[in-house]
DNA sequence: TCCGTTGGTTACCTTGAGGTACGTACTTTC
DNA sequence: GAAAGTACGTACCTCAAGGTAACCAACGGA
């Protein structure tokens, strides 16, 4: 793989192409089908888990807490508990999180504004 | 969903987070597992199959070829064939993809240069 | 009193993403 | 003349992603 120790200190940095290298997993987790849209969704702001729920539609609560359970793994979302009556379990962005959640945006964003065209080189107009 | 017919002509944006918007179909095709590394390989240069194949380490022949087929047919991607002895068959960006491939190589980009942070992150440094 | 909300977990089941393997038609190279 | 490279298409099969449904504990409101 591409992430080494060379004289025993050094990190490389990663390789995508390289199917070893760890950066595979990192791309794979912030790309996967409801992993963008979560950082997309607390991109905006911090949200709670039911607030999330609502804001991406089509996800199932299961798949949420998975997500949100393999990008806080990842060090892309703190996840912070508030002891009350009802539980309010509230998400938001680390820094790291931030980060990749700002490429994301913009990607997405970039999508949103384009659909017509991609729309139309489609149909073929 | 939201991209809709308003006056009958008016194509408004798109939103990722409505389950119904094509958007979604668009991005998940530019996420998917091999698409994000096929927009960054193009984004490097135009190539041919097999070195496309060769470039992205894991990829089968098969999935390599559904996922151009995907991409061309959102027209990411222009596929030149090249009557000759051996097929010679080259894929390269659109204008449309290179704007793509540029959000996705910036988010790869980043990933890779902040592998070590993730990393660090992940074991609990 | 019973329902709904919150934030999940777990079990079960289906679908489809994706891998393997093989066929193809032609050509160059050993 | 046998193997290998080019650019796929297709059939077959597997495994995991992901959906559905039920459950939980505590509280507020009708």
């Amino acid at each position: 793989m591409s992430v080494e120790v060379s004289a025993g200190l050094q990190a490389l940095d990663g390789d995508v192409f390289d199917t070893n290298c760890p950066s595979r997993g990192v791309l794979e987790h912030v790309t996967s089908r409801w992993g963008v849209l979560v950082l997309a969704a607390l991109g905006e702001r911090p949200m709670r888990f039911s607030e999330l729920h609502r804001r991406i539609g089509g996800v199932s609560q299961k798949m949420l807490a998975q997500t949100l359970r393999a990008l806080a793994a990842d060090g892309f979302v703190d996840r912070q508990v508030t002891p009350a009556a009802p539980p309010q379990v509230t998400y938001r962005l680390t820094a790291l999180g931030e980060q990749a959640a700002a490429h994301v945006v913009g990607l997405v964003g970039w999508i949103e504004r384009h659909l017509p065209d991609i729309l139309a080189a489609r149909g073929g107009a």
